[in-house]
DNA sequence: ATGGCTTGAGTGTCAAGA
């Protein structure tokens, strides 16, 4: 089974690289996060004639997420539960009997900014709501962009960004608590190659020269981890025409 | 160099991303 993480930074301008993407790839389950369309305007048509049902919850804009799947989802929820939240960021549903978790963590913009309280509350939220998740579904993945490079060596340059949005303490510990939750980094569980990273700034030739980060993530339960047979990140992607920033991250279970 | 690109909104130019 092949489960896919890609934050497409909207679904309107993306949609030809990801039916192109899904003739090579033939994953799964493809999550995907920044569709920045509203549910009445999503391409059900163009994603059901690739062989795939859509699931959506989208918002015009801004965040949006979706899950394409080969088989059908059962027992959909677009919000984490008890946890207001206007912003479309959350898509859960069980496919194949594995519960899958698509999630697209607040960016937070600065440490010093509301918007920075705003991703804390919300990561907070996430690890409550999962543990529920994780003892009601043994076979449990959590893909999405988690806006949070885990450790240094998922930065290009780790000196630049200390302390800043994306890897301070804070961020960092809320993923070592999804972590102990029981959850394993897919990508970790394999070698690989140092520097590899899943976002690029569209600036400064941040792709050519690989500054990048590793900020999109697969995390699997035991049951998963134990059959996971590799992580991959699709670099490939990234050097495509009108490209998105961030490269699709893949697992083979 | 708080810039550098890209997208969406909407038609001038800003917010937001990471």
């Amino acid at each position: 089974m092949k489960l896919v993480t890609w934050n497409v930074n909207s679904l309107k301008v993306r949609l030809p690289q990801v039916l192109d993407w899904l003739v090579v790839h033939q994953p799964d389950v493809l999550c995907l996060q920044e569709t920045k369309q509203e549910d009445q305007n999503f391409p059900a048509a163009e994603i059901l004639a690739a062989g795939y049902q859509p699931l959506f919850s989208g918002q015009k804009t801004y965040n949006g997420v979706a899950i394409l799947s080969r088989t059908p989802a059962t027992e959909v929820i677009t919000a984490i539960p008890d946890f207001t939240d206007p912003q479309k960021r959350v898509l859960a549903a069980t496919i194949a009997g594995v519960r899958i978790v698509d999630i697209y963590v607040p960016n937070g913009q600065s440490v010093d900014s509301d918007k920075f309280q705003y991703k804390l509350a919300w990561l907070d939220a996430l690890v409550a709501w999962l543990g529920q998740e994780m003892a009601r579904y043994p076979e449990l993945a959590l893909l999405g962009d988690f806006n949070i490079a885990p450790e240094d060596r998922d930065v290009h340059d780790p000196k630049v960004w200390e302390g800043q949005v994306l890897v301070s303490p804070s961020e960092r510990e809320a993923f070592r608590r999804l972590l102990q939750l029981g959850l394993a980094d897919s990508f970790r569980l394999f070698e690989q190659p140092e520097k590899t990273y899943s976002w690029w700034d569209y600036r400064m030739n941040a792709f050519r020269r690989n500054m990048g980060m590793r900020i999109d993530h697969v995390l699997l339960s035991a049951a998963l981890a134990k059959s996971c047979k590799s992580c991959v990140i699709d670099k490939e992607a990234r050097k495509t025409e009108r490209p998105s920033d961030h490269a699709p991250v893949m697992v083979e279970l």
